[in-house]
RNA sequence: GGAGAGGUCGCAUAGUGGUCUAGUGCGCCGCACUCGAAAUGCGGUGUGGGGCAACUCACCGUGGGUUCGAAUCCCACCCUCUCCGCCA
């Protein structure tokens, strides 16, 4: 959601910004239907300031025994009373025009994120570590988790459908281990407060962080009115919802493990071999709430966060800044961090870290009092994977995979997982 | 799931149809008094919207309704607490 009072005031800007996103937003339209709401509430207010003013009036003659003055009054009222309720529907239905139309404004880019049209004009701003050297071609990671014992898929698949992966033994270790690592990590190393959210939330919480409306599809609802989570941003993010925060309790950092539920309706194609695209899968995520002023240095700081787990794994990576063409809807600068994959001979993205600036926390009406007295303003909200499970766990086996077919926990990881080697 | 009680301005409370544009206490902010502080006194202290402004409108859990007028009456829903049932 963008500030009204800059969709009035800046249109030309508002109209640009979308456009470098590739959206043509109906601005004309928005303009019409705003001034016609500003007439129309203007013209409602004085009715109803009449209203009142009567009905005092008929209050305080019906103290002094003036009845009959009282009756008059009192049909008098009633031609007002009417254009009152025509106002007052008039009214409801502008806004609710006005709602639905600002739904589909995305939030606008940041000066600095690149023009482009798709993932090809992404730029790569920085790579960590060297890609590991193999005398032989080295395998993938689905070739990888069958003989190892780590992932049973087909069992996922009859007992789920496809889209689910069954971690089995050490696999499951793994998994487990991987979530404990990240948390620690992220909680005593990087300065953020654990939470563990609910799975399930309402329409509402989806509405505060976007989801909804435009893209109920890709979720899995479980009620009329519930939704499994496709990340714990949904949750963390709604937490402090229609609530006015004061000024020392900004910065705010927390740390997620949940698992995600994505039904990404007709993904077929990209990614689907091996784990890579589930329907279900875990994530730690990483959430900020800061001041505005502060917000691309919490950007900055929290992708750094996300990179220092790649780092203190070993893992070769890359950090990409995404161009206007292929970031989303709601965000309005975005990196992604991909994590080098041997076997599949690529890049897998692995986090997106985002910065919202004021667009979630305007629809989730979450604020903040720089001082006693002062005008509550909105939060800027952050979030990154910190970072998704089967991916991570792919290249760690693709990365760390060794000539006899075992693979090498990383050192810090062992003392989590309970072995150095995962071998058959 | 059943029965009962309840949701009012940060907190606590008052308010059962018309000086409620919601009172009072606490807290908070400002001022006065003071060398300073405490105490005391005075004033202020919610959110959103419209208007250049004076000002004004909406909001007493949410949504409807009755009425010239609703915190107050009616209907539906949500949430909290207590008890009962069921359950990891």
């Amino acid at each position: 959601m963008l500030d009204r009072q800059l969709l009035r005031e800046q249109p030309d800007l508002v109209r640009r910004g979308a456009a470098r996103k590739g959206i043509e937003v109906p601005m004309d339209r928005w303009l019409e239907i705003d001034a016609e709401y500003r007439r129309v509430r203007t013209e409602l207010n004085e009715r109803q300031a009449e209203q009142n003013r009567i009905s005092k009036m008929i209050g305080q003659l019906m103290g002094q025994g003036k009845r009959d003055e009282a009756e008059a009054a009192k049909a008098d009222v009633a031609n007002l009373k009417q254009a009152v309720n025509e106002g007052e529907v008039r009214e409801r239905e502008l806004e609710a025009d006005l709602r639905e139309l600002e739904f589909g404004f995305p939030n606008l880019p940041h000066e600095s994120v690149p023009d482009g049209k798709g993932a090809e004009d992404n730029v790569v701003v920085r790579t960590w570590g060297e890609a590991p050297q193999f005398a032989e071609q080295p395998r993938p990671h689905w070739d990888l988790l069958e003989p190892l014992g780590l992932v049973d898929l087909p069992r996922a698949t009859k007992i789920s459908g496809s889209g689910f992966a069954v971690y089995t033994g050490w696999g499951a270790r793994l998994q487990r281990a991987l979530i404990s690592y990240m948390l620690d990590h992220q909680t005593l190393k990087r300065g953020y407060r654990e939470i563990l959210p609910p799975y399930i939330v309402t329409r509402q919480s989806l509405i505060g962080t976007g989801q909804l409306p435009k893209f109920e599809d890709d979720l899995y609802a479980v009620g009329e009115d519930e939704f499994l989570i496709p990340t714990a941003e949904v949750p963390v993010t709604n937490l402090f919802r229609e609530e006015i925060l004061e000024n020392d309790q900004l910065t705010m950092k927390f740390a997620a493990s949940s698992a995600c539920f994505r039904r990404e309706a007709g993904a077929a194609g990209k990614d689907t071999r091996g784990i890579q695209r589930m329907h279900q899968f875990d994530k730690v995520e990483l959430v900020k709430y800061c001041r505005p002023e502060e917000s691309y240095d919490e950007l900055e700081s929290l992708t750094a966060d996300a990179e220092s787990v790649l780092q203190s794994l070993g893992l070769h990576y890359r950090v990409a800044l995404l161009c206007t063409g292929d970031m989303s809807f709601s965000n309005a600068k975005c990196y992604d961090l991909e994590v080098w994959a041997p076997g599949v001979g690529n890049f897998l993205e692995i986090s997106s870290c985002s910065n919202f600036e004021s667009y979630q926390a305007r629809r989730a009406n979450i604020r903040f009092r720089r001082a006693a007295g002062e005008k509550p303003e909105f939060v800027h909200i952050l979030n990154g994977s910190g970072l998704a499970t089967p991916r991570l766990f792919a290249a760690i086996l693709e990365q760390f995979q060794q000539p006899d077919g075992s693979v090498l926990i990383p050192e810090p990881l062992r003392p989590y997982v309970g072995t150095d080697r995962l071998s058959a």
